[in-house]
DNA sequence: GTCATTAAATGACTATAAGTCAGATAATGA
DNA sequence: TCATTATCTGACTTATAGTCATTTAATGAC
């Protein structure tokens, strides 16, 4: 019989309209704010019904941001195609930028601090929301090899390490200008610092660069 | 009379045995898992008579990490005392590294995300943590300015600018690095970055670093 | 010393929300 | 028709931040 066929794609349907659901409320009223029954009413379920699907709420979280990383990988990948490495890296740059420019509502849910856990140990959710941002370190890193390799960027440029601090810096202006601590300074502002930032990164990164 | 002045330092000397208790349950069990009753056991007082002292516990928590900042403002006016600019500056990235690698006990504190409320929303703590941080700032900013009036830091550096990405970078080392999200690598990794990421801005920054 | 007044402290209570689970309901197929 | 299995329900448990009516203690005027 097909019936299991069939009872797993209804299973797969319910589980992207609880993602959904969430999304949206999420982005209206952020992570914390939101509860598991206002989900589960939204979807026309009960709450146990919802926990048949996600283990968690953190679960449901990374389901959800899941896809924002998703976009980000795509980008990062079309950012890619062309040009030299130091090219390919600064449109990736680009990309990642826009992304959190564009997408405040992705940008405020993400970087609405949950409890930190690790997605890794969160569930099969948090485990591929960690995967696709592993793919983007990866082809942050190959961008730059591959810089090294065609004389666009310095060689003494360690690939892993210098990607490590290229995202955390990113990371890092955006968590600081998102929940505002001691510079409460508006979208501008932190436009400007992630402008200012990859063009930092950039002329560390070129080949033009060097130590007289 | 001397009795509201004897009430006021009495009221002082509860309000720090507070936040000494606080302090050590927060440091062993996190900001999270410490609950505000814990605290008023350990200090011998009833929930009501701790939340007369601080209007929340996220008001608790500034107080704490206030103490931490306060250290981090100390070092960074030492560190600033003597060489030119870039030495300075030098001094006062490895200032901040050393507390964040020796105090594991305050960066786990510091980077357990809470809320993420502003603090200058918070309260007086959380006014008073906001201040000391932009302490912090403002001398990296004058080592900065110092550097470039010696010539040791390139002129086309923005000081105000470079130094919150050079901060904000290693927060986001450290962000990452403590809720390991993708790369739960351990405190060597960390350390490491932190090393690599302060020797990038210092290559930056120094005035022997040019664009040919 | 007595007592009205003010300050300090108590802890039971409220509110909120994540997660559980015994029992109800619905689908399946023999 | 009915046993079996899958799905769903929502009341319940647990945990904890924050409140507030009530009690207790200190003060100082007389």
């Amino acid at each position: 019989m097909g019936t299991s066929e069939r009872r797993k794609r209804e299973k797969e349907r319910k589980e992207q309209e609880i993602i959904d659901a969430a999304r949206e409320l999420f982005f209206k009223k952020g992570y914390t704010a939101t509860s598991m029954d206002e989900i589960a009413a939204k979807v026309e379920l009960s709450k146990g019904a919802v926990y048949l699907q996600f283990p968690s709420k953190e679960e449901v979280y990374y389901a959800v941001v899941k896809g924002g990383m998703a976009i980000i990988r795509d980008d990062f990948l079309v950012a890619q195609k062309r040009g030299k490495g130091l090219a390919q890296l600064e449109a990736i740059g680009k990309a990642y930028i826009d992304f959190w420019t564009e997408r405040s509502d992705y940008r405020r849910l993400m970087h609405e601090n949950i409890g930190g856990t690790n997605p890794l140990e969160s569930g099969p959710q948090g485990r591929a929301y960690a995967q696709l941002a592993g793919e983007c370190n990866e082809i942050m890193v190959r961008s730059i090899k591959n810089g090294i390799e065609d004389g666009s960027i310095r060689p003494d440029i360690q690939p892993e390490r210098f990607a490590f601090c290229l995202s955390s810096m990113t990371d890092g202006i955006l968590a600081r200008t998102e929940s505002k601590g001691w510079s409460g300074r508006d979208d501008r502002f932190r436009e400007e610092m992630l402008s200012y930032a990859t063009q930092i990164m950039r002329d560390m990164a070129s080949a033009g660069c060097v130590k007289k």
